[in-house]
DNA sequence: CTGAAAGCGCTAACAG
DNA sequence: CTGTTAGCGCTTTCAG
């Protein structure tokens, strides 16, 4: 079995309070038994049962974390600076992987409650069906929306996708480009949905053609084949934005396939900058989304919102471009 | 509030015990009885409390994953199929996440003592100085060591690392390769020294100036591209043998600038089967591991060390080689 | 088959 | 400053 805590007071000679008190540091004891106290726990090798302290505190000092798909590009890095950013608050993860399903997700969630967690983080999987169950969260424990959001109303830590848009539209049309195509996943991704209103707002006055070369699936590399594919039937674009590398690798390679220069002949660019935007030739404009700043930013914002203030602060974070040769055209500025 | 057993006891006009006992299927209860409970239950949305089950039960039904670098290529898949199945159980994750740092993760398994897990899930850090760690751990709790062996006494499942380089090799054999170099992460990564060792037990009898082309870094692509520029010093061997995608992609590259011809000049392999293989060209050919099986195995594994039998059984699968453009030349069995 | 009662390990009043 | 005591929510004897 384990050392309790009784264990440590009759090593020490005192009671369980007192060693109680002493660990936790919570009220003044005097130095001479504290130090005892400490020798005996340390020799002992004391651990509190956080079980126990659970029951008794009410504070599992434990979150939920639940993500739609840990093997999606940007989830491991995130995850990885959340459980780090947590540990040194003194909190635990429990990890969730509602593989995109959101009957799952909701039933995970109600799970996490089971566990008593202190908080819950979530990247819905789904723009609307995902929003019962977040709601449902929020209406017992603190929660915030990580990357993606699903309800308006309730805090979030995202980046701004408008934007980072409207960095690769910008950055393409210094190059030249006035024709584009858009590779995507569908619209019940929150994430793509901001995308593909940003890229369509921005677009629209440019080349109102674009909205026939729209191509939403999701964002695999054999759907931007299959997109490439379907797109190399009519005149090709100046550029073609894709919202993930993967996409954009897909369509880079099928695009080469058939013949076409990139970016001689067609402009490419990926989203997330993950590995995938070095490895291929040319390599990939994409944009990089600060994750490290992100799952530091919601780690804070839970802790504000489970701590006593209660006031969670939403955040927005703005991605950066990285110009790679995939969107860079000789003739820039046409 | 949350809902309280004593709620639903009162509601359903029984004692706690009963609706305890109708709950968990562990006695037998009235079936008029048990059937009140249930509805009380579910209408007002009673979910047991996990920290108080855990307290009475000793036995918190969550068990702890550490791994070295979530990051890593195989670690979110295998850690996916290792919360499913977990869950199945009806067990959860604790995830942590030790930064390839032997004294986070020893801080992190005696974190995880005070969590109370039922049982601990480890890819040790490194062959040698996570022992400490795994031993203590598996004092205490049923440990099962995965991807990754640092400790040999103890439960393990793996993929056979001698096997799959062995396959490698024989490969190249077949498309004439005669003349060999390795590039590949330190051996204080277990799973890197078994593909050492293996490459350089099947490899010395062929070509004995291996050894002097083997550069040990680490599994990243910036590795890759070094160890093939000091490679591109000497004439080179036939075949690049590489531990990681990463690494082979970097080789890749460096080569190609140096106007090498891959396969051509030299085939090339990688290792883990990432999407990086497929992104490159020409696509790599490369080793997949069976990481949902690896999960699986190891959840398997895990539950029979913590149930009553306490017989956990170690697992060795093999891995496949995918054969791809990087290594196969036309002159096949020169 | 059901209820009363004890107690898992800890902390927070409350006395002293 | 320290000890005694109650009790977090649940399960499991033990009686009945």
């Amino acid at each position: 079995m384990t050392v309790t805590i009784r264990e440590v007071a009759d090593a020490a000679g005192v009671s369980t309070a007192t060693v109680s008190r002493t660990l936790s540091g919570v009220q003044t004891v005097d130095p001479q038994l504290a130090e005892r106290v400490r020798r005996s726990a340390e020799s002992l090798g004391y651990r509190a049962n956080r079980v126990a302290q659970a029951l008794r505190r009410q504070s599992t000092q434990t979150v939920g974390v639940v993500v739609p798909d840990i093997t999606s590009p940007l989830f491991p890095a995130m995850i990885q600076v959340i459980e780090r950013e947590l540990r040194l608050a003194g909190l635990s993860l429990l990890l969730c992987d509602a593989g995109s399903d959101v009957a799952t997700e909701a039933e995970l969630v109600r799970d996490l409650f089971g566990h008593q967690v202190d908080g819950l983080m979530i990247s819905p999987c789904d723009r609307v069906a995902s929003q019962p169950a977040v709601r449902l969260a929020a209406s017992r424990i603190p929660v915030i929306q990580i990357g993606r959001q699903a309800v308006a109303g309730l805090p979030y830590v995202e980046v701004d996708q408008a934007d980072a848009m409207g960095q690769v539209i910008d950055h393409l049309t210094v190059q030249g480009c006035r024709s584009f195509a858009y590779i995507s996943a569908g619209p019940e991704i929150p994430a793509a949905r901001e995308r593909l209103d940003a890229f369509t707002a921005r677009v629209r006055p440019l080349d109102p053609a674009a909205a026939g070369r729209t191509y939403l699936g999701d964002y695999s590399v054999a759907w931007g084949r299959e997109a490439a594919r379907l797109l190399a039937r009519g005149p090709l674009p100046d550029a073609v934005v894709c919202a993930s590398d993967q996409g954009a690798l897909g369509a880079l390679q099928a695009l080469r396939a058939h013949g076409v220069r990139v970016p001689g002949d067609v402009a490419i660019t990926g989203f997330d900058d993950t590995v995938l935007a070095e490895a291929c030739e040319p390599r990939l404009t994409t944009v990089r989304q600060p994750l490290r700043e992100l799952g530091a930013q919601a780690v804070t914002a839970l802790r504000a919102a489970i701590g006593p203030a209660g006031t969670p602060r939403s955040a927005v974070l703005k991605a950066e471009l990285v110009i790679r040769g995939s969107s860079r055209r000789a003739h820039a500025a046409g």
